[in-house]
This record gives C-alpha cells, structure tokens and sequence, in this order.
RNA sequence: GCUGGCGUAGCUCAAUGGUAGAGCGGCUGAUUUGUAAUCAGCAGGUUGCGGGUUCGAGUCCCAUCGCCAGCUCCA
C-alpha cells in the first residue's frame, strides 16, 4: 500500500501501481476530461502512469496554462500522425507547444500548400474522432535509436544521440511514435477544437546553418468558442495593425522606392512624434539628464577603438570622403564618450547622465523589416550615464524607476528579463560577473521578478531588457539598461577622486522607449489608434454645419490654438453626417459641432469618439476642459 | 540573408494566354445640411522594374526590387 495525498485536500491508502486518474477519482476528483495530467511530486505524468510510493497528488486541468499545453503537446503529435499517414516520405523533426499554439516541423520534398494544411486538419479531426489513446513507452537509448534508425526518422536519432541519459520515454498514438517526455492527454478525443494556423520554413534546430525545415503551425483549446475568441483577438490585432492605421490615419509610411526600412513620417505622424520627444526632454531635464547631440557617423578609427568594427561591422554603413572612411551611427556611445573626455572630470560632477534622441542606422537584414517596428534608421531615447562603481546600483534604480513611471503614464504592464554573457563578447570576466550582480541587486531590491536568458547579453555588458505588454497581451522589447566597463576604458574615461588619483567611471547604456520608432508602432496598436488627449495629434475638429458659422468657428479655433491645442476646422460644404463619419474614422478625440444655436449663444456642442452628445457647452468651460485633459497624466507607481 | 506566398488606379479588390474593370477616394458642379457616407459628371494604369517564351503576356519562364507569414537576428 502507499500514501497519497491530494494536494490541499484528503489522503488515502492505495494499492502500489494505483494510476494517477485513478488516484484523483478515489480522492474525490471527478474523473471528468477537464483534467489532462497529474502532478506528482510536483512532476507532471500522464493521468494513466502507475503510482508507486508515497506522494502528494494534484489534477492538471486543461483550463490551466500547464494543462493547455500538454493537450497543444499532443495535438502536434497527432498533426504529425495526420502529415505521416497523407505524406509517406516525409521525416519528423520536433513539435512542441509554443505560446499561442504548437507547432511540427517536417523535412519533406514538397513544402506544404494551403490545400495541404486542409488536408492535413481533415485528417486529424477523423483521429480525435477514433479517440486514439497515447501510450507511453520507456526503453533504453540503443532500442530507440534502432527504432528510429529503422523508421529512417534521422532528425529523431540525431536527438537521441545527444542525449545524456540511458533510458528515454516514447510515445505512440495510432501509428505514430515520436520520442517524447511527455506528458501528454490520455487519448486523442481529449483535444477540443483546433486549427492550422501556417505554414513557413524554419531552420533544423534554429541554426541557419542547417537545412531548413518546413514548420507547421496550429492552435488548440478546450472548447470551440475559445478557439473562436482566439482567432477573434487575431482579427483585432489585424484592425490593430499600425502599418494600416498608419496610412489610415495619416501618420506615416515606407516608400520602396525611399528604401526598405526607412520611415517618413506623415505630418500627423510627425507631430505626435514631437509630442513624444517633447515629453521625453522635459521628463530627462527633470532626472537630471543633460542633452546632448553627436555627430551622425564618425571616422572608422572610432569604431575601432569602441569595438564595433570587430563586433558590429556587418551592421554597420560606412562611406568615405576625402579617402577617409567613416562609420554611420549604430549606437549612440561614441560621442558620448568624446562628451565626457572633453575636459576633466572630478568625482563630484558624477554621476553624468548624457541624454540624446540619437539617430541611428542599422543595417538589418531585409527579411527582418517590418513596419515601424524593425527598421532600418531609428531614433532612441538613448541616455548613458557614467559614475563610479559605488553609483551603479543606485543608477540602476534609478532608470528601472523611471521606466515604471513612463509605462504607467502610457498604460502598459512590461515583464524584465535579465541577459547575460553572450559568446560573441569583451571584457574580463570579473567585470561582467560585477556588472551582473549589479542588475541583479537592482532588480531585487525593487522586488522586480524577471526571466533569466542566459548568453543573451550585447557584446560589451550585461543587460535588463523590458518588455512591455500592449493591449492584446502582446510583448514588445522596449527600454533596456546595459552596464558596460569596457568602453571607458577603450576610451581611457577617468575621473580624479576624492584622493586626487585618476579612476574609471562605469557606464550604463539605457534607454525608456527604446526606437521612437517601434514605441510610436506599438502605441497605435495599443490604442488601435485611438490615442489620449494628450497625444492625439489632432485634439478636437470643429464641424460647422452651415457656412453662416465659419466666422464663429474660426474665431473658436483661433481661440483654442492660443490655448496650445490642436485643432482643425472642417468647413467643406459637406454634410454634418459626412464631416462626422471621416472625423470619426480619423478617431479624433472631440468633435465639436458649431451651428446658428452655438454661434447665437458663444456655446459649442462636442460629440465624444464613443458617441457621446453634449449639446450647448459654454466655450471657457469647454476650454478648460480641453486643457485639463491635454496634460500628461500623473500616476503614482 | 533563408523558406514559402504575393505585387493590377491613392485604398480594397475583379479580369479561361486574346480590347485592363468596380467600389471607395480624388477633381468639377449642384446641394447650406443638427450627430457615422447628398446627388450628378469627369479624370485616373507602360499591371513594381528589366529580360525572355508566344501571332499575342496582368496571366507562363528567368532575374531584380518590394511586401506578407515565419526562421535566424534584434531597439
């Protein structure tokens, strides 16, 4: 007999080799297929594992994040069954459940066609009709690597043949078995609703170098209407998209013949652009910052001696005049370097913090260009601050501080992740040990969770990447502060301190926004375009309904101007209707209705953008309004 | 850069290898309008660019530029 305990709930006796759905159903647990896998120990199994010593027990329902993925897991086993049984030739790669869904990849001799990928989903509804059952079985590494040897599935031996320990686990379904951990659901009909969502290629184990793969991707949920609200969420973040909006609304585009990746910015785009900036510098000057300019590219000896040349050259445009070479910005550091080395600098001008909205160029593989968010020229609200080594960690906080007030103030949520060492890199190694632990004591003093992602640091620090969460969940890698010991001293930085002797200042690269760039993307999908009063570029339009009030409406206008509002007038000799359906689309905050009633008694009459009508408003007090809302919001973090 | 898909009017999209069309938008005129599209007329294209196959190419082939979904990379 053993002990099993429920966690949180009851024990009871039971006979060894008790499988873990059985266990659940003694303990009370309604053996219903909400519930995919058990946790043992704290281990996830199979529902039919056989339970063998004492053990604390809990379900793993589908409706949980732990629970999804196993059914997503196994609904990409079975998209490779259904690929397998249609496609005889085809080899079998990995299919793991990913974020939104899952995917497989395949080596076939034909990529898949949309066809295919309805072919492929037909299949796989007739096998959770069947409500196959998954079967798991262990065997040593030899027997599997025969097995898969024999099933020519070279992808799987090569797997096999890496992996440290003797014994492995497969899992068969139907006529289908793939070396797998597992867990998995207990049978195929436990899959509820899914789709096939694409088709692309994706390089065998991620690496470029290897052949490329063709990778199919699907999604699963335990319902039908859950599947529907998914695929709903991806129809609005298409209404989202900034590359639509963007057109749509007037704020910028991308010209092919300009070049690929180089924004121009539509006069709305522009001026919600200077809103931003404007907000920046004074958000800057009130932390201390100072602005400071550089030079767009700087002769190549510069690159040299920062480390770029060797780090970042493919990057990198460069041009010559006059048979010198120079390099094109891709990072702002340089200049600031140059800034800090005019003069000499005592310890008690530290810490320095130089504050740029720097232009860079960036030469980013054309497959990687999309809208504003991956561009070829950016502008970062790029600041490095220098001080002593006794400073960092209060500067650090200092920008995770600033951060959390600027996210607040655009209402997003982030996540921090922490990256260290990649293996393309400089410096000694006490110093990134010593930067690290910086970030680190950073982070916990403000009590700041974050995901570890090992080797994923810039050549020249540690770094804490902030990703923020847009209004449909998505994330979006924004602010970043990076510590750096090796550019001062490539550049030989020194400061004389309080002993009259020359030090090396440490120096963090950071930035809140990120690219101006993909922060402004971002934002207009975050509000779908929609933004605050604050930010709109147009605040409010005035709509005259006769020409007998253009007078008036000007004079309102010209009245609101003053105010340092922005405002337009629509007197084309257009229905009120009509004036209201384009001011609508344009998602102008207020619409503002001027005719003989208004002009007689010195009122407007606004109409919201959710359609609120307020009639006869008195203009001071609408005025005031305006102004009020037009400030920047103050949060408290 | 790689894999696959796709480039037709400003936008969204039509056109069995046989004379390039529609709606919206634009322009002109009429309409002076009270909360999401007033009516009429007109203009708009070397089908991304360059080659080729063919009696004939938007359609087929090659190359190139760009876009889209991913991979790799990344602010």
């Amino acid at each position: 007999m053993i002990h099993i305990t429920l966690k949180d709930g009851p024990a009871q006796d039971m006979a060894s080799g008790v499988t873990a759905a059985q266990a659940l159903k003694d303990l009370g647990m309604a053996g219903d297929r909400r519930v995919v896998a058990a946790q043992i120990d704290g281990e996830a199994v199979d529902l039919n594992a056989p339970l063998t010593r004492d053990c604390t027990i809990a379900p793993i329902p589908v409706g949980t994040p732990q629970g999804l993925e196993v059914m997503r897991h196994s609904a990409s086993h079975l998209m490779a069954e259904a690929v397998r049984s249609l496609f005889p030739g085809v080899k079998i790669a990995i299919g793991p459940a990913i974020e939104a869904g899952f995917y497989y990849d395949f080596d076939a001799p034909e990529p898949f066609t949309p066809e295919d990928l309805a072919r492929i989903e037909e299949r796989m509804g007739q096998l959770v009709a069947r409500d196959l059952p998954y079967e798991r079985q262990e065997m040593s590494r030899g027997e599997a690597i025969r097995l898969f040897r024999e099933l020519n599935e070279i992808y799987k031996v090569e797997l096999l043949e890496e992996i440290p320990q003797d014994r492995v686990s497969l899992y068969r379904q139907g006529d289908f078995v793939d070396l797998c951990r597992g867990p998995h659901i207990p049978s195929t009909g436990y899959i509820g609703a899914f789709k096939l969502t694409g088709v692309s290629g994706a390089y065998w184990r991620g690496d470029e170098r290897n052949p490329m793969l063709q990778r199919l991707y699907g999604t699963a949920f335990p319902t039908r209407e859950e599947l529907e609200r998914h695929l709903e969420l991806l129809q609005e973040a298409k209404r989202r998209d900034h590359r639509r909006l963007g057109r749509e609304l007037g704020l910028f585009m991308v010209d092919e013949e300009a070049g690929a990746g180089m924004v121009i910015y539509l006069p709305k785009g522009a001026l919600l652009r200077s809103i931003i900036e404007d907000f920046e510098r004074r958000e800057h000057l009130k932390r201390g910052y100072q602005m400071v300019m550089g030079p767009q590219m700087l002769k190549v000896d510069m690159w040299q001696r920062s480390g770029h040349w060797d780090n970042y050259r493919d990057h990198m445009y460069f041009c010559e005049v006059e048979g010198q070479m120079y390099g094109v910005k891709p990072m702002n550091c340089v200049a600031h370097m140059l800034i800090y080395k005019s003069r000499v600098r005592s310890y008690r001008e530290l810490p320095l913090r130089f504050f740029e909205l720097g232009t860079v160029l960036r030469h980013e593989r054309s497959g990687v260009l999309h809208g504003l968010t991956r561009v070829r020229q950016f502008t970062q609200d790029d600041a490095h601050i220098l001080c002593t080594p006794e400073q960092v960690e209060s500067e650090i906080l200092g920008v995770l501080d600033f951060v959390a007030e600027v996210m607040a103030i655009f209402g997003f949520e982030y996540e921090v992740e922490l990256a260290t060492r990649p293996e393309k890199s400089i410096g000694a190694d006490a110093e990134w040990e010593l930067a690290t632990n910086a970030l680190i004591n950073a982070l916990k003093t403000r009590n700041l969770p974050y995901h570890l992602c090992e080797g994923e640091g810039a050549f020249y620090g540690p770094k804490i990447d902030i990703k923020l969460k847009d209004a449909l969940q998505r994330r979006w890698q924004c602010a970043t502060i990076q510590c750096d010991f090796t550019l001062p001293e490539r550049f030989d930085l020194t400061y004389i301190g309080p002993d009259g002797q020359r030090h090396r200042p440490v120096m963090l690269h950071r930035v809140i926004l990120g690219s101006l760039e993909r922060f402004l993307g971002v934002l207009v999908e975050h509000y779908a375009g929609a933004f605050p009063v604050w930010l709109a570029p147009v605040q409010l339009i005035l709509l005259p309904i006769t020409d007998r009030v253009h007078g008036y409406a000007r004079e309102v206008a010209r009245m609101l101007l003053e105010a340092d509002l922005r405002v337009e007038v629509d007197d084309r000799p257009e229905t009120l209707r009509y004036k209201i359906r384009e001011a609508q689309l344009q998602k102008i905050p207020y619409m503002v209705i001027v005719g003989d009633r208004e002009a007689a008694d010195r009122t407007l009459s606004p109409r919201l953008r959710d359609g609120t009508e307020i009639k006869g408003m008195p203009l001071d007090e609408f005025l005031n309004r305006l102004k009020e809302e037009s400030r920047v919001p103050v949060v408290s973090c």
